[in-house]
DNA sequence: TTTAGCACTCTTCCTTTTTGATTGCTAAAC
DNA sequence: GTTTAGCAATCAAAAAGGAAGAGTGCTAAA
């Protein structure tokens, strides 16, 4: 759909673009890129790529700079393959072997080192919840009156909640609780933890709504809590020109600050590996000067989580890419 | 050891200075505060405070600015007392009723609750676990390689950690497990979980060190690990005229971001109930152009964290501190 | 189709001017 | 002795003007 000369143009201006965050110029590219043409040429071809919407112009005299749609091609055609250097490969290598007991806390590792090897912004989050399966329910009873519960689902995530109630608790009831529970639920997703079971528990055993009440609450609430956010080197971004501008600083803050579309953008649409979404493409104003790119922190295809750069829409993308490509791989292998 | 009209003068230019962030003016304060005395006479005043350090100038022509000196004074001697709104004190109310389970929970609640008050960015971290003594440890088989344990201090605060094994463990292993901890570790400081108990359990139980190792590391890993920083309404912040400066906007975000200094802050010096360090008073560069307000959370005087306030020096202290005074209190009948 | 050449455009940077707020000082008034 | 009116001096901030330079679009020739 574009001619082989104007790819080169385009990627060699995107290219350019992200190194400088400057308009890149006809000169420049005639000169640095050297494609076998004069910046006459060039200039022409930049018209085209103009009228065709992959490129825009701050002002009528200054250089061009790609539009969304001109990242957007660039993504899906020209991007750079392996822009990953064997250091940095190293480097992954080392961090993603430190031994946890906690998925949420490789996931962390994970979300970090990504951040330190892009110096972009990154953020995670865990997997929803209720998609996971039960592989059993403990309930541990702490002093007299409180209780805690330990879900241990089959992707190896562990949730735990604390339950708290007005009047004592028995070991004997609380090992009742744990049979029930297990017999139950044993395999069964975590969001048929519900009405069935409390009435179960109310109509079979018997144990007063006091005690049934508190548990099938927090139960409630540890399932459908959004699982945590978490968010490395914002301050990598400001270091960017794109963030002297207040404007985009403060667009910035308030992505991160308030979460929710953070959040969205973290749980949706993952029909590809990496998933790129450029400024407003799905029309949030909110995103307009920013790039977000995310893939599934997966183990042996079990979904464990979302992670995520964020970062002005001229970002690296293939460095991004690539080093997301890499550590996806080795985090699904180990 | 200031005149009481100096005092007023000071206090006049304070408040003025925290409402508009604007160097403040002789004309203003005559018209503005009424204290009985002209522009000429205010302004002579302003000269001595200037010249012991109250007060300084952005430049020759120029209003006068607080300096950190005349903050502290104000903030020692000047400050509004119940500088807070029935509406506010109802808000706060209504938000510290939601019942919890968990401490943490609660700190955060308070947490956000003194941000959306005072329109500031506020901050919170749990208390250091190894000043707490130990109530209850439990440790539950997850599985058969995955133990996870349970330590209930007198805090009420609840810490749990994952601890996996080569190898199986019995559920009568789990319970010894039980019962040495218990028997051995009631009511000690959580420091005590160390090589002592480890030796124990090697010595006089028939365990393998493949058990007891990793359960040891897990224990010392969860007792000494940072609390939890958590942050809520950074984005507050950016709408304060001092961070139309880039420089400022910068120092801030690195500040959030590294945490480091804010644990510090947080975890040090709580001679009063409520602390204020403006500016660069604990000679740190990086707090130069901010200030940090604290308290402790307390219930029946146990310690369950800090939580304050950071925002520029140019800050409504009064609202404030009392603000932080009402929650402290209510925090601590509750 | 490509390219050299050139007028035109528009930002950026620098300098100069103007404006206006505010001070410090002096001398008179209280 | 203290307070105040009056006023020149100061300086930042805003406005205005001008020069430089980078880059384009267009034209006409290659």
């Amino acid at each position: 759909m574009l001619e082989e000369r104007k790819k080169k143009i385009l990627q060699a201006i995107v290219d350019e673009y992200i190194n400088t965050a400057e308009p890149v110029s006809s000169g420049v590219i005639e000169k640095k890129y050297r494609l076998g043409c004069s910046s006459a040429t060039i200039r022409n071809e930049m018209v085209e790529l103009e009228k065709t919407g992959y490129l825009e112009k701050p002002h009528t005299s200054s250089g061009r700079v790609p539009s969304a749609k001109g990242y957007r091609f660039y993504v899906d055609e020209l991007i750079k393959e392996d822009d990953i250097s064997l250091q940095e490969i190293k480097y992954i290598q080392s961090k993603l072997e430190t031994k946890v007991n906690e998925i949420e806390e490789l996931t962390k590792i994970a979300t970090s080192t990504l951040s330190e090897v892009t110096h972009y912004t990154s953020v995670s989050i865990g997997p929803k919840a209720n998609f996971q399966n039960i592989e059993e329910v403990k309930f541990v009873l702490l002093g007299t009156r409180m209780l805690m519960a330990v879900i241990l689902t089959d992707t190896g995530i562990v949730k735990e909640t604390i339950i708290k109630f007005d009047e004592d608790i028995t070991e004997e009831q609380v090992n009742t609780l744990n049979i029930i529970f297990n017999n139950k639920l044993k395999g069964k997703p975590l969001a048929e933890i519900d009405k069935p079971i409390e009435e179960y528990i109310f109509s079979e055993m018997n144990y007063s709504l006091n005690v049934i009440k508190p548990i099938m609450e927090q139960l409630d609430r540890v399932i459908n809590e959004d699982s945590k956010l978490y968010l490395e080197g914002a301050n990598k971004s400001f270091e960017l020109p794109e963030f002297k501008s207040l404007e985009v600083a403060k667009n910035f803050i308030n992505l991160i600050d308030t979460q929710e579309v953070m959040r969205d953008l973290l749980n949706t649409g993952f029909a590809k590996d990496i998933n790129v979404y450029i400024g407003d493409e799905n029309d949030n104003d909110q995103l307009k000067d920013f790039s977000i790119i995310t893939f599934k922190h997966r183990y042996q295809n079990k979904d464990l989580g979302t992670i995520g750069i964020i970062g002005p829409k001229r970002m690296d993308y293939s460095k991004v890419i690539s080093v997301m490509k890499y550590i996806s791989k080795k985090l699904n292998g180990k």
